[in-house]
DNA sequence: GCGACTCATAATCGCTAGGTCATGGGTTCA
DNA sequence: TGAACCCATGACCTAGCGATTATGAGTCGC
């Protein structure tokens, strides 16, 4: 069940939407993710960047609801949360008239 | 005539938009432009924050193309660039497949 | 031209964000 | 149990962000 959502608790979860998407790495990373869920390490390995970095990276993703990781083994693999990020998509721009005849 | 877009620049675009989006203040002026075109002035009103405040967030909002701003006599109106956000939106959600449904 | 009004910009400050290295916790396998 | 592997977290540094006050640059009316 969804739990009713106040303007104010909506704006707070958009924010922290819209902070994730505002970095390259971060938007990239969900590119990837768009393909085909994987594990950490193979994020890593397709960045020029540290692993304590990527998993930052990973974690805000997380806290936004746009991934979802789940441990497999040794490993932990993360997905796209495809719904979510179409939902958070709907929800912002749907409150802009000009945006409506792009939303269906 | 549109100008042809690199991955690269188009990714620096929708970083540029995203972080203009990551801010509660900027929302808020984004849904009161949504209403109608207002006058820096009329803005700065509405919300508990200083003059220059409110100018720089509007600054940032005109460097992602989000707003459009137009002297008139004393006051510069701003107004909302729907036909901008709308492009923003479909391209960036345009990459992933699970939003190709929410997009017509 | 001068004063009043409107808005943008410069300088500054505190906090957050993104990067690093070092380390700790969970899992597998012998 | 202990060693090896994978990933997350802590501590730290630098850069960028959001806010302020003070000031400068357009515009109008006299």
């Amino acid at each position: 069940m969804e739990s009713p959502q106040t303007p104010r608790t909506a704006t707070r979860k958009m924010t922290k939407v819209f902070k994730a998407l505002a970095d390259g790495t971060r938007q990239e990373i969900l590119q990837l993710l768009e393909e085909q869920p994987y594990a950490v390490g193979e994020i890593v390995a397709k960045f020029d960047l540290s692993q304590p970095t990527i998993s930052r990276h990973l974690s805000v993703l997380k806290e936004a609801d746009l991934v979802v990781d789940q441990r497999r083994g040794q490993n932990v693999i993360y997905r796209l949360n495809d719904m979510a990020l179409a939902a958070s998509m709907r929800q912002f721009f749907g409150r802009f008239r000009s945006c409506q005849e792009v939303l269906r």
